[in-house]
DNA sequence: CGACACATGTAACACGTTACATGATTTG
DNA sequence: CAAATCATGTAACGTGTTACATGTGTCG
């Protein structure tokens, strides 16, 4: 939904056309997360289809401009006002991945541990250096998108350590649990 | 390709059956995430169509089961060995939607943030909770999983009040970034 | 018996995403 | 002029996910 929302969220100020939803969203974005062209165009359609934004005629250079419907703006501020949910969210691949691992038989969990933290320390580095670039140029969206990122990837890299000693503590190998039974989730999984 | 990729770890350790495998992947990662089970078998048809695993006969109860093929194995091998990288990482729908609600016109940003704020501490909450459970009945992958929601939890919520005490000294709204130069990615965007 | 877990499938949809075709306009 | 950017679209695919149909076996 992310993108979706994302494209709508544009039309709260104002129509616009194809192209400059692109640009726009990258700019608020912060220049990370680029956007394929298609997509645009794709997701365009399919907002359209559901009623959220309307062709409303073409502007001075002749382009198509849509705008936001009624619907259009309910749904926006129900986005807006809708915390995101534990259902919402994808699942972990890296969790799983890792998870695998170390109840899978003959797989070296340390390794796996080791390269993904490598990796994720190395990308930390890398979002810092872009933020620096763009705190200087005094984009606040761009460094807070990084500064997310970041946060994320310091929490990513505390799990993995935490993961390596545990799995050490176990002699490398979790157990693979047997007909454990199921915990409830906090929440009901609904729709997503 | 965290479905896909999971069960196929599955057949590391022998043939298996369908609905084997809804069992199995609940259990090894702590019955957090269920999977409804026509996944199951949507998943192990696509596997199964990528000649990633292959049907093996039938085992005592007249069930049929499937195996891992070689390009399986190695597709499972390069799976672990393969660190996450940043391309392969779902957008964050949070960041967006913050960003988004950050720069448009009329949104109440700090409403936003404390409703989120609230949802995810609870989320923190309940997952903790079920940690304790898990610690009990000596579930490791459950409790490691969980300690993974919950770590990226606590990223979240610094990140929340990093943004809120960012967006109050800005005033309550952040500049829709005009025509900024987008900065380039770490390491190139491929095929997601 | 009736509820429930076990079991197998299929059809359909939503989103994200890319590749490709095609053309106008701008600019070094 | 050639290259780059602006611009619009479409066809196609992959994965995740659900709803529904259908049947067997078990246990209180």
């Amino acid at each position: 939904m992310s993108v979706k929302f994302g494209l709508l969220a544009l039309f709260a100020d104002g129509p616009k056309y194809g192209y400059q939803l692109r640009t726009e969203f990258e700019a608020r974005t912060g220049g990370t997360w680029p956007v394929n062209v298609g997509q645009i165009y794709t997701t365009l359609e399919r907002l359209e289809r559901d009623g959220l934004v309307a062709a409303e005629g073409t502007n001075d250079e002749g382009r198509v401009v849509y705008g936001m419907t009624e619907p259009g703006r309910a749904a926006l501020d129900t986005w807006f006002s809708t915390p995101v949910a534990d259902t919402d969210r994808p699942r972990n691949e890296l969790a799983i991945k890792l998870l695998m691992a170390a109840t899978t038989p003959g797989v070296d969990v340390t390794s796996v541990v080791r390269r993904q933290r490598t990796e994720s320390v190395r990308l930390m580095r890398d979002y810092t250096t872009l933020r620096r670039a763009a705190d200087e140029v005094d984009d606040v969206a761009g460094v807070l998108l990084l500064d997310s990122l970041v946060f994320a990837l310091e929490g990513e890299v505390r799990w993995l350590d935490h993961v390596e000693s545990t799995v050490l503590r176990r002699g490398g190998r979790l157990p693979a649990p047997t007909r454990s039974r199921r915990a409830a989730r906090p929440t009901e999984r609904h729709a997503r």
